[in-house]
DNA sequence: ACCAAAGTTGACCATTCGGTCAATTCCGGT
DNA sequence: ACCGGAATTGACCGAATGGTCAACTTTGGT
């Protein structure tokens, strides 16, 4: 199946039980979902199969379809925790502190997340690549609303100088494009770069130099000389 | 089969007969390959089904399996022809132009790329996202190469104080994912903005703005009131 | 007009896929 | 010790998938 929309669907709950020593311990379904955000977010939804994902979770097929009926459920479960993580890590944009280091902060956090969450941001990017089909409508309500708001706040920021007159939209895209990609596009930083660690040799430099870069590009300096006035 | 390696295959090389009115016109594999682009990117490798590929492009699936024997010759062939489109369009960056004008104008070109092919940007980022199985060795070679030899042009640039000292890779991978997130991010920009004619709207936005914002950001000016001699 | 190569097509095949199910085991409460 | 619901598992099923094939049509050269 493919492209799918709403379909109403209930999955098991399994009982909540303890933790305990020798035994399961009753997290499978956590499991499950990790193993399945690591195979939706290099294949996914069509390319992806309910049996490696059960692999990866080193699980029986069966069990991974007694938590979640079907592989449908599954993803539209794991993409939108992966939405929320995403969402949720938007924050707030502080509109008390200086427009600079606000938005540096809003970088530094976005850059946080792709590091610790590269599996998230793929599967993301899968999803958004392939039409959105699942979570377009969360874009077209929360994410929207949230830039709308936010975009606000830039505005007001242009007026008083503080800021480049850059549709506030596009500079959302600015940032997330170049946050995400060192998330997205690792394959190919890893290839022409050639680091061993990529985790911290790329990211470290990307923190240290690029937010630098976002926030000039944005014209977010404190001390802007120049006037910058065509409402 | 998933992350397959490469492996000898020969494509069947139909007859090359001249354009024919009444008849096929002998355009078949252009045809192919178009619609085979087009359901790549969007469901990548795994997720593609030849079926779908033979029906965009109007033909029997046998056909299509006729001019390529496998669904993974003509997955190698579409990509690599993406990734000669967009290697080339890499371009030169001039290096006797003002360091902005070769900047302002290289991403303007990869701004145009994203426009006129989305596809293939799409396509391109779904094999990235996936490990870049099939490009790989191509990026670990070429553009490695590439952006080896340009890197060193900004490291010329920074020495004389006419571009910010950043890591020439990270100026690549943030103009990469600027440009590239318009094409590949659509979805999602859609449906924040809500725009009804995304190719005029979105991409003279961007064209006019995200330019400056990244020529700003590498500090590229040409007016550098600002010291910046930090080696 | 005829021929051989190239192109076209739908039927067909083996495998794989998502999903079901019945049988069995595990576990906590009593 | 026993009970009932939850969890686990592998066998199984129908549909879909990549690929093959043989029959048929088109095409260009002579």
């Amino acid at each position: 199946m493919e492209a799918f929309q709403s379909t109403g669907s209930s999955t098991r709950e399994p009982r909540e039980s303890a933790e305990h020593p020798g035994g399961v311990g009753g997290r499978q379904r956590e499991r499950i979902i990790r193993a399945a955000t690591l195979v939706f977010s290099r294949k996914g939804y069509d390319g992806a199969r309910v049996e490696e994902i059960a692999r990866k979770a080193d699980l029986p097929k069966g069990n991974v379809l007694y938590y979640f009926k079907t592989k449908k459920d599954l993803y539209r479960i794991v993409i939108e925790q992966v939405l929320t993580l995403w969402l949720d890590a938007l924050g707030d944009i502080a509109v008390d502190d200086s427009p600079e280091e606000a938005i540096r902060q809003y970088v530094n956090r976005k850059l946080a997340l792709s590091r610790h969450y590269p599996e998230a941001s793929r599967l993301f990017a899968m999803e958004v690549i392939s039409g959105a089909p699942v979570i377009g409508a969360h874009l077209r309500n929360q994410l929207r609303v949230w830039v709308e708001e936010k975009g606000r706040v830039f505005r007001r920021w242009q007026d008083q100088g503080q800021m480049a007159r850059i549709d506030p939209a596009h500079a959302f895209f600015m940032i997330w494009a170049v946050t995400q990609t060192y998330a997205d596009f690792e394959a190919q930083i890893q290839a022409v770069t050639g680091v061993q660690d990529y985790d911290t040799e790329i990211y470290e430099g990307a923190t240290s130099e690029v937010v630098d870069a976002l926030v000039r590009g944005l014209g977010l300096t404190n001390e802007m000389s120049e006037r910058r006035a065509q409402a």
